[in-house]
RNA sequence: GGGGGAUUUCCCGAGCGGCCAAAGGGGGCAGACUGUAAAUCUGUUGUCACUGACUUCGGUGGUCCGAAUCCACCAUCCCCCA
């Protein structure tokens, strides 16, 4: 069975560098899961790792997308699949580096998503509806095609999506589900997480790292892409980073409350990062406080060496 | 110097005599997650021997069966007149 790398971990924990060695030493190429890498023009505030960084190694699933072009798990593992393949009939092996985490279990578990096309006209009636009835009685409809369903009750997005699948497959998303746990996972994966038992450590460098990102000029990327239009976009719009910043431009925040904004949205985004992570048992953890960078691509490579040896 | 207003749990902020450990929001913490996922949602957030007890609402002292809520004085801050 193929073999596959991931290097998972909350933002700003050093997945990248650490990747990239890894390729380096192993004759690997990278294979974005980051959602929001995967959108040109968005560098800066995504913490894209630029030429120089990447050091010859090519990066795949980066920059990918025009920023109005939307995106989802199902076309991530679609796409995953054919620039794995690609990497593994180049002799190399595949590095797997994000932190989202549900695209990256999406696909090294192999999951299947049902064959059929979303119908945005569809999705755009059911937040109509939810607009004028409100989430309980959109709810209770659920209920009434899918008594069985275990969607969150207050969770629009999910009680819509629920609702968009039955409509569109005339099935239940739990039926869609059962089908697709019956697909055995395609690789074989190592998972290495990269964590920090001290939180203070991480929130200090993802602090530190916007401070960096403004210095690169974040400011401008954010103008540029605001009249791009990224405001109306469906996703990359939602990309921390940059929808902080769209009350200074419009003048009702200072430059300082944008920024500190962000920094505590990230923050918090690591923080849902770590939840998802932690529950999978899979993981081989390196804990990050007080390590060099060197022990740390020594660590992994050991769990490597031991990986590619099975 | 005179007049008025403020001071609430980590923060903002409601409460104006009992139903108040104190609404709501933020933040923190924990969790969920199968096609928007850097999204969306849930729980929890004074202490403990935890269906109860104890300590909290600037400080001290009063009134009252009972006070975050009323009174007095003190402290700090804000506004207006001088």
């Amino acid at each position: 069975m193929s073999k596959v790398i991931a290097i998972v971990g909350p933002t700003a924990s050093g997945k990248t560098s650490l990747s990239i060695a890894l390729a380096k030493k192993y004759g690997g190429e990278i294979i974005s899961a980051d959602s929001m890498q995967f959108y040109r023009c968005m560098n800066i505030g995504t913490a894209k790792p630029d030429m120089a960084e990447r050091d010859g190694i090519p990066h795949r699933m980066i920059d990918i997308l025009d920023i109005t072009e939307s995106f989802s798990v199902s076309d991530f593992c679609e796409r995953c699949d054919r620039e794995v393949q690609e990497v593994q009939n180049l002799g190399k092996l595949p590095i797997m580096c994000g932190g989202t985490g549900f695209y990256v279990d999406s696909f090294l578990d192999g999951i299947k998503f049902g064959q059929f096309e979303n119908d945005p006209e569809l999705r755009d009636r059911l937040y109509k509806e939810l607009d004028e009835v409100g989430i309980d009685a959109m709810y209770e409809r659920l209920c009434s095609v899918d008594p069985e369903n275990t969607v969150d009750r207050h969770n629009p997005k999910r009680v819509i999506r629920a609702l968009e699948v039955y409509e569109l497959t005339g099935k239940t998303l739990g039926e869609w589900n059962a089908e697709s746990k019956l697909e055995p996972p395609k690789h074989q994966s190592l998972i290495i997480g990269l964590r920090y038992n001290d939180r203070e450590r991480l929130y200090e460098r993802i602090n530190k790292r916007v401070d960096i990102m403004l210095e690169m000029g974040l400011l401008d990327e954010v103008k540029q892409l605001i009249s791009m239009g990224i405001k109306d976009t469906v996703t990359a719009g939602q990309a921390i980073g940059y929808k902080e910043y769209y009350p200074y431009f419009d003048g009702t925040m200072t430059l300082e409350e944008c920024t500190e904004k962000l920094k505590q949205e990230s923050r918090k985004y690591a923080k849902r990062q770590m939840t998802w992570f932690k529950r999978n048992p899979k993981i081989k953890w390196i804990d990050l406080d007080d390590i060099t960078a060197e022990e740390i691509i020594a660590t992994a490579s050991g769990y490597v060496d031991e990986f590619l040896g099975e």
